[in-house]
RNA sequence: GGGCGAUUGGCUCAGUCGGUUAGAGCGCGCGGUUCACAUCCGCGAGGUCACUGGUUCGAAUCCAGUAUCGCCCACCA
């Protein structure tokens, strides 16, 4: 038993127990003040390109769900790259107060308490709010704790704080000074259940199977202005409770079948109201009957053809969808209700011509699954089409990028296609319009917080201005949020440093509802597009590939995950299975993965902890090794560092973070741990080495690993922050790795990585040849090898580590092959790797389990593999097209390639013959 | 009706703007109590890269088309 390596116990203790230290660690950070780019720990550089990271802020209506688990590490990932690079490094934290989401959840709370909205009124239900977003919040924002977000927490901010509201008010203002914001009667979608107007993508158009009615109008006898009980026009509908709105009927101008009747009036059923027959090239002749009835207030295509028109619009329907002031018994009924009665009327009447079933797309609201009615209102509109033609031209000059790339079509369809935006809201939970009107109808914007002091066109006294009852939709502050959280519209030092911002990260399926009118808005508002980046990630879904949501049960809770296996694993796999904007599926295993990377790489720094060399002292300052005491191992491992960091490095910059952690993972385990501490083993405890070299393969392995830590650290901050502080220091490094330099890439040795590669490959075809010729694994074996003069001097280096790691003994080195064969003889096992061939030789008690039968099998199908690739190889060179046309470092790679082959298929035959 | 994405070993996914033998994790089979780690170690099996055609000396990769699945957008009663 040496002592080459102290046996003092380190204060790493043996098991992994995330539990135990991420919570420490969290309010070491805390207590450093590192997380503000301004903050007292901060190392960042004050003259360094800020880095700013737009994150959607959650909605503070519960807990945080796995999603917002894997938004919060990506975007904490890039913070802590910038951060380690230097730069001042800004992460806002905040909440969004999420108008209809938040009064959803709430009125069911309250519905559970016998309580509605109307019960409670306006003021008490806000009260209510206010209790209950309080609760959520703390838990919320613990959440984002736990999972280690490096939030600056001096500048949390949230959509209805003070800032915020000054910000929506200033905008709304110069919205509508610049008449971009209007307030008109238009068609919007009601949602019933909700009593309230929602935007064009709130409503989630939804394949149904409907019916389709015709039903006969009477035509007017011209001559007695009474219907005709024979004369008849027969319209196709699948919504008969809107024949009380009706005020014209359709036909093409050019269907033959009712030319004669346009101009003609019908007698609308049940309101006894006549109305025009017209003619508008909207209608689809071959659709139903080829006539339509138009209800101009409860149907879009119905809407803009009473407007070319000049129809009456009458509206029928509350808002609660009961029918309403059409003065027929049906007033009170809900729609569909009163669509059951009035089918049943017609059909009484006679006038039921028929009905059958119809495929259709039924809009329903995306919050309550109601189906949305069309409803006449005088509402807030934002004027899209000047907004979208900037936000457009950002993206095309690429003053702004998305990231994926293949994003930017959808973006151009929906900007191209946009309309304007309703921002009325009839809910009360929100920022209230800053719109007050007078008694005459005029409309006075304010941006005070008081509201105006008189009327903006007739300078009546604000006492008799009435503001708007209404709020703004929730994505309206949500659009100002890269600006808003920094003082906009004040010129604050902020806003001055940080803005516009650097990447904006969110998944895709809030890229209309809030990165486009974030740009929109941005650019209006600010002059300058709000962000470089757009970088969208994809959904995470269940092991089946479902959406998760509470309603199917299969919704992870990242706290008790965090608890179970760490935050780190937690982080490290929703980051691991992640393409940018491709969704992925989350499972158990995964997260089993992610564990046992964090506690491989716990018990690999242990092992280095650990094996100091005794003739350094545990508080030893870091040295750098001497290059002139570093063996090959050595050498390998500082550039497959190099290499690692190299990889890194370029997937950070595409945002490709998966194969961030894809590289860190082979790196620190497939070959640090399975080679670089391996072949270090048996020099660390080598009692023959000065004590100089010995030293030089710690301070290696310290020095590999303090890089790896540190390109690790973003993804899994707790762990390599945990055990980085165990490993010795530079007097220039920082307290705490969060606050340390991200490394520079080493140099690679390209020499060096291959000499090592083929002895890896040796080690491997010794291994593979025992275990296939099933030889005792714990013997020790005769093993002879020839290889190239250059791999000598490596091979000698690393003897003792490849004698162990083949479990080799005597390990003798022949000079040719032919020296080999005629010290081994012809029995044995063959190993033929690359251009080192070894032997094995199975003598003994060994000898007598080997398998000679599966070696020869082994030999056998290694063999036809070479002949399969070299007869390839061959035919490529054969090939005239090949050899004039490919570039000659292909054809020199193959030809290279050919003649070991020929070389390898060579010595299997003679060794199979032989 | 438009648009986008996906299709790679049993499962989940990589594959760096065409180039030698397509990789990983999980799972599977065989074997391991060597002083970092059984949350581990060693070895192995397993893939016509959805299909068809094209471009090319060369295609998982580029182009066209087809099929299946998923998503987004869309005012035809």
């Amino acid at each position: 038993m040496t002592d080459t390596t102290n046996t003092t116990t380190n204060d790493l203790p043996k098991a992994y127990r995330p539990a135990d230290f991420e919570g420490a660690i969290y309010e070491r950070w805390l207590a450093a003040d590192v997380f503000a780019p301004d903050g007292a720990g901060s190392t960042a550089d004050p003259e360094a390109q800020p880095f700013v990271i737009i994150q959607p802020p959650p909605n503070i209506t519960g807990s945080l769900h796995l999603g917002h688990a894997q938004r919060a590490t990506v975007e904490d990932l890039m913070i802590r790259h910038a951060r380690m690079l230097g730069r001042p490094a800004l992460f806002l934290p905040g909440l969004d107060h999420a108008s209809i989401a938040a009064q959803f959840v709430l009125d069911r709370i309250i519905a559970a308490e016998g309580e509605t909205r109307q019960s409670l009124g306006r003021e008490r239900y806000l009260e209510r709010m206010r209790e209950f977003v309080a609760a959520t919040r703390e838990v919320m924002l613990g959440q984002e704790r736990r999972l280690g977000a490096s939030f600056d927490w001096g500048r949390l901010r949230y959509t209805m704080d003070e800032v915020s509201a000054r910000a929506v008010r200033a905008a709304f203002r110069r919205l509508y000074e610049r008449d971009l914001a209007y307030r008109t009667e238009a068609l919007v979608n009601w949602c019933p259940g909700c009593r309230t107007s929602v935007s064009d993508l709130e409503v989630v158009s939804t394949p149904e199977t409907g019916t389709l009615w015709s039903v006969r109008y009477h035509l007017i006898d011209e001559a007695t202005g009474q219907p005709d009980p024979a004369a008849t026009i027969t319209v196709a509908t699948t919504r008969p409770e809107t024949i009380l709105g009706d005020t014209a009927v359709a036909v093409h101008p050019d269907d033959d079948r009712y030319r004669a009747l346009v101009g003609r009036r019908v007698r609308i059923p049940f309101v006894e109201r006549d109305a025009p027959v017209i003619a508008d090239t909207v209608v689809d002749r071959a659709f139903g009957t080829g006539a339509v009835k138009i209800t101009p207030a409860h149907d879009h295509d119905d809407y803009e053809t009473g407007r070319r028109h000049g129809l009456p619009m009458p509206t029928i329907l509350d808002d609660a969808a009961a029918i309403a002031g059409t003065g027929t018994p049906y007033d009170g009924l809900d729609r569909y209700e009163a669509r059951r009665r009035i089918v049943a009327d017609l059909e009484a009447r006679g006038d039921l011509a028929g009905e059958r079933p119809h495929e259709m797309v039924i809009g329903r609201c995306q919050r309550s699954d109601d189906v949305i009615e069309p409803r006449l209102k005088t509402q807030w509109f934002i004027r899209t089409g000047p907004l979208a033609a900037a936000a457009l031209e950002a993206t095309r000059s690429g003053r702004t990028r998305i990231v994926p790339g293949h994003f930017e079509k959808t973006w151009e369809h929906w900007l191209t296609n946009i309309r304007d935006w309703n921002v009325s809201r009839q809910l009360w939970w929100g920022h209230r319009i800053p719109a007050w009107y007078c008694p005459d109808g005029h409309v006075t914007v304010s941006s005070d917080e008081a509201g105006p002091d008189a009327c903006a066109v007739c300078s009546r006294p604000a006492s008799d201005l009435t503001q708007d009852p209404d709020i703004f939709d929730t994505w309206f502050s949500s659009g100002l949020w890269p600006f808003s959280t920094l003082g906009w519209p004040e010129s604050t030092p902020d806003y001055a440093r940080y803005y516009p911002t650097t990447v904006m990260e969110t998944a895709y399926d809030i890229i209309f509802f809030w990165v486009a009118r974030m740009v929109m808005l941005g650019i209006e508002l600010t002059g300058e597009t709000p962000f470089a980046t757009i970088a969208l990630s994809g959904l995470i879904r269940d092991p089946i590939g479902r959406k998760m949501s509470k309603t199917t049960g299969n919704v992870v809770d990242p706290l008790g995950v965090m608890d179970e296996t760490g935050a780190d694993a937690l982080r490290f796999a929703v980051v691991h299975g992640a393409t940018p904007g491709n969704d992925q599926r989350f499972s158990d295993q995964k997260l089993e993965n992610a564990r046992n990377f964090a506690n491989k790489l716990w018990n690999a720094t242990r092992f280095v902890v650990g094996a100091r060399p005794v003739t350094i002292a545990a508080d030893a300052p870091r040295a750098t090794p001497d290059p002139a005491h570093l063996g090959p191992g050595e050498r390998w491992v500082r550039s497959r560092l190099a290499a690692t960091t190299g990889e890194v490095d370029r997937a950070l910059a595409e945002f490709a973070f998966a194969e961030v952690t894809r590289a860190l993972y082979d790196g620190i385990w497939s070959e640090f741990c399975d080679w670089g501490l391996e072949l270090a083993k048996i020099r660390l405890a080598d009692a023959t080495l000065p004590a100089a070299e010995r030293e030089a393969t710690w301070w290696t392995l310290v020095e590999a690993l303090d890089g790896y830590l540190r390109l690790l650290h973003p993804v899994m901050p707790f762990v390599t922050e945990e055990l980085w502080g165990a490993l010795p220091h530079r007097a220039t490094d920082p307290a705490m790795l969060i606050v340390a330099r991200w490394p520079g890439v080493g140099e690679r040795d390209l020499v060096v990585e291959g000499q090592v590669q083929a002895l890896v490959e040796l080690v491997r075809g010794i291994r593979n040849a025992r275990s296939e010729a099933h030889v005792e694994p714990a013997s020790w074996l005769p093993v002879g090898v020839a290889l190239p003069v250059a791999l000598g001097p490596a091979f000698e280096a690393l003897r003792p580590a490849i004698e162990r790691l083949a479990r080799a003994r005597p390990l003798e080195r022949y000079l040719t092959r032919e020296a080999l064969h005629g010290a081994m003889g012809s029995g044995g096992l063959a190993v033929i790797a690359g251009e080192i061939e070894a032997m094995i030789a199975v003598g003994g008690a060994a000898g007598d389990s080997a398998d000679a039968r599966a070696d020869r099998i082994r030999l056998e199908r290694e063999l036809a593999e070479a002949e399969g690739f070299l007869e390839a190889a061959r035919a490529r060179l054969a090939n005239e097209a090949f050899t004039s046309k490919a570039p000659a470092a292909v054809i020199e790679g193959v030809r290279t390639r050919e003649a070991e082959l020929a070389d390898q298929v060579e010595r299997l035959r003679s060794r199979l013959e032989g």
